[in-house]
DNA sequence: TTAGGAAAATGACAAATGTCATATGAAAGA
DNA sequence: TCTTTCATATGACATTTGTCATTTTCCTAA
């Protein structure tokens, strides 16, 4: 089985070799440093499993993955990393990685492997009991578009338009953004005419359904 | 390290009692073929893994997971299953599962056994890629419980809500309801008031954040 | 059989909401 | 410089909304 191993850190990358190689199994054919490095070792050799940082200068894990995936769908990527830092894994998954290794599980790292390189994923220690609720903030953080961007709207025109999603009414608006109560009627009038709506309700619905 | 099987067919259990043994560090301290039978086996040997199917009769792999977990919370649980049932991906997640693997692929169970024990968590081949979509839709469809039954709604005060929630005015709701107008603002009334809300919109920014 | 709880309705009223015309000052563009 | 846009404001107005008291009709469980 022929392994590369990516690390910033020269140590980490030898240490891994050491431990990796104590198996009969494996065979580490190549070490890099950054994620450029990784691209051309990847295409050097095509081992069965990389080992990667996510974290590195010039040029960083995901980012070489996505390169490598582009030319070899198959690829087994197994990511490596000292915290579990949780905006990565969701991105690491949605790329296609075959697992997120901890560097602390030592151990651990040569079964985890093992598994990829048969086709199975891993994931290291707590990351996986984090997933369903990274999904879930993950999912919703993302907004298609910037609703001022594709309604044209203004500045002012969108913090009423929250405050409205919050379900404040327009009194409690006009206090909380330093407006008088006229006022923000207007600015309710206007977001509804350019989202083409007739009411707060149905306002804060499109809000919330479209843009949360 | 001492491993359970548990499968509804006996042939199955068999086969991967001699496969798994065939691994020198791996030996089955017993097999069984439902979820009761887990449950005692995993009491009376506590073993490092238990593989087990989760469609079975009598009780399925998932009920006995969720009893064996509240013995153990940190059981080694790896399901095992012939198709990549979606449905039940989300839930053994949830659950805290250690894996779930597809019967299929015979010789990467043993590489995910260990991955398991070291402390991994494994998923075999597609069940990964799955997950993204998987998540977002069963999160969004799950609703925590039934509204009516939270809050003491009647039939009638609920379908009253869903209308107001698609942002429909209270004359648009009794057309739609075939009642008065002033029937409709009756129901909205008693609804605001059993949920200790102000207004229609705070009514539908609830029920869309919290049971949609 | 009777009491009680939906479901449904009405009328009256106060408060909130949305619209419109109009106005001013500031900033930004042509 | 002139014009437009934005942010802000007011007053008047019609409409919608929410509340309350009260009534009728069914249906069900005691």
């Amino acid at each position: 089985m022929k392994v590369i191993v990516i690390d910033d850190d020269i140590f980490v990358t030898m240490s891994l070799k050491t431990i990796l190689e104590s198996d009969e199994e494996i065979e580490v054919v190549a070490t890099g440093h950054n994620g450029e490095e990784a691209i051309s070792l990847y295409k050097q050799h095509h081992p069965d499993v990389l080992l990667m940082d996510i974290r590195m200068d010039v040029m960083n894990g995901l980012e070489a993955a996505e390169q490598i995936f582009l030319d070899d769908k198959e690829a087994n990527v197994l990511f490596l990393t000292t915290f579990s830092d949780d905006e990565y894994i969701i991105k690491a998954l949605l790329l296609g990685a075959r697992g997120y290794l901890l560097k602390q599980d030592f151990e651990s790292i040569i079964p985890a492997i093992k598994a990829a390189y048969s086709g199975q994923s891993v994931f290291g220690g707590q990351v996986m009991s984090k997933l369903p609720t990274l999904m879930v903030k993950t999912e919703s953080d993302e907004k298609p578009k910037k609703i001022e961007d594709v309604f044209d709207l203004t500045h002012k025109e969108v913090e009423v338009m929250e405050q409205v999603s919050l379900g404040l009414n327009n009194k409690e608006i006009a206090a909380e953004l330093f407006l008088s109560e006229g006022t923000v009627r207007n600015y309710i009038s206007t977001i509804l005419e350019k989202l083409d709506l007739r009411d707060r309700t149905q306002l804060a619905i499109f809000y919330l359904t479209k843009y949360k």
